[in-house]
DNA sequence: TTTTATCTACGAAATATTTCGTATAAAAAA
DNA sequence: TTTTTTATACGAAATATTTCGTAGATAAAA
């Protein structure tokens, strides 16, 4: 289930925050961006109904969480991003990933971890 | 300048084979999926308009080429998936890269260099 | 109790993207 | 020359996504 860019906004505050009302969510991306509150309403109804998010609708205002991890989704889009953008190449990704972008020190220890621990599978 | 996902197959199509007509873009993607000549068409003349080609009319077949490298709209494309994805965590990403898609011994001795690289510089 | 604020539901407008049909011109084949 | 094939241009339909207004219900405030 691929989320759209609105929708992963969306996730994104319900990763980060935990489960919210609507105004919960519109608050926080009323932050960044100008959205009205039946914007965001609507769309975590649909996001309801493909079921990307649960919802409790015991007291007046339901309550939504997300219904997809996080790492689940980061995988998901990922996947279709390298086949798109980099023909399938993943290590092409992190190179430039690593080339355009600053890791810390700890960072870079911890990606040279992962490519020995890689490396010695057999 | 943000192609879109039908722009970014023309395009992946103009970078492998060099400028193209048409109707060679539309064979190529018709390998893939179901699409009319028409529609490539279409496509093109509204990348032309943006930019994202250009194009010699000089015989009755117009001739496109990318007017972007694949290398900068990689990262144009990548700093905005970082972002919307990974919360701007280059690292994180890179980690999940690695971690799902297999990558050769010499591409990951190639990760190593730029690792190498990166710290050395002060 | 009356008024005001706040909530959901939902239709539909607004926008972005993709797809294709048709008109017209030019080249190639018959 | 006449017919057929193959181009471009372009409007507009089809689809996907985002945005918002309004109606009706319920809770909170006055």
């Amino acid at each position: 289930m691929k989320p759209t860019d609105s929708e992963l906004e969306i996730l994104q505050v319900l990763w980060q925050e935990g489960p919210c009302t609507v105004r919960q969510v519109n608050e926080r991306l009323a932050q960044n961006k100008d959205v009205g509150y039946t914007t965001t309403l609507k769309l975590m109804q649909i996001m309801h109904e493909k079921g990307l998010l649960t919802r409790l609708e015991e007291a007046r205002s339901h309550v939504y969480a997300a219904n997809v991890s996080e790492e689940e989704t980061q995988s998901t889009l990922l996947e279709r991003f390298v086949d798109t953008a980099f023909r399938g190449s993943a290590s092409k990704l992190v190179m430039h990933a690593l080339g355009n972008h600053k890791a810390t020190p700890a960072e870079l220890d911890e990606i040279r971890k992962l490519l020995d621990q890689i490396e010695k599978q057999p």
